[in-house]
DNA sequence: CTGTATCCTTAAAGATACTG
DNA sequence: CAGTATCTTTAAGGATACAG
């Protein structure tokens, strides 16, 4: 493909209005939180424990994502100048105090789980199958909160 | 699971197939918040004002994302069979619950915001550039957490 | 052991023309 | 107005050989 072209990527554009929404982004990720849990809840671990301890990482993302939360300050990373290397990775304070918003959304989770596959479950039998494309059909099954069609 | 072994393997603490992160994952991004925040505070609301509510979504995304809130039960969809059509979007209680949960992630976030630019700075500066594929240089800066090398 | 570099596949997202 | 269909671009992620 052709190169050189400089292109104007979407954080030119979009510069990140809010740092806030910006650093739960990077926080917030499928494998930070598993992560921060993780080493929140056993103390250091190395490498390998991490990568054995998170079921379906990669060796890839497990690097990638332990040094993004490194550089947000959420992970400390230890050497020991041994042979071979021992790398221990440790939870801040600061991480530990994440845990606590994290258990609030996994509360939320848990005592909705039940009405949210419910939800789920009368989502798809009202607009079964590949039905959608022609058309949505305005009406509701008679369940407790569906879509309604207000009198004109 | 599968071994009558006495030890505590990483399966029974981490469970595969989790439907409580099934859930978060579903209802935790990027888009989601931004509209599940901004129907509970702002109360019902119609397609393009959520578009222009939301800086950066794009049509599609808004589309789908609704989608998925509608199909999980976290807002409700209402046609008004009006010329030209009208459609309001309605957080539910089970989304007005899950805004708690989001606020402690941002009171972290922001409670922690210059901890965070500040390692992230001082990590840039450790690492300056793209160095880091020659061998990464096991010396911190003097600041306050910083990767240690610990004596032999 | 602890990664990094590389290649490759897939999923996510953007742009936008078009429709009831 | 409120979307849907379609095409294209971009980012995320997996596999794995190899290095210090």
């Amino acid at each position: 493909m052709s190169q050189g072209n400089s292109r104007v990527t979407d954080q030119d554009i979009h510069p990140v209005a809010c740092p806030i929404r910006e650093i739960i982004d990077s926080v917030a990720g499928k494998w930070s939180v598993q992560i921060v849990l993780l080493l929140v809840a056993r103390g250091p671990m190395r490498f390998t424990e991490l990568e054995r301890g998170i079921e379906g990482i990669s060796r890839r993302m497990l690097t990638l994502t332990l040094r993004n939360l490194e550089r947000d300050g959420l992970v400390v990373r230890t050497v020991f100048p041994t042979v071979p290397p021992r790398v221990e990775y440790t939870a801040t304070q600061m991480a530990r105090e994440l845990r606590g918003a994290f258990a609030e959304l996994a509360d939320w989770a848990r005592r909705h789980q039940e009405a949210i596959m419910a939800a789920r479950a009368a989502y798809d039998r009202r607009y079964a199958a590949e039905q959608r494309t022609a058309g949505r059909p305005e009406q509701d099954t008679g369940s407790a909160e569906s879509a309604t069609v207000p009198a004109t």
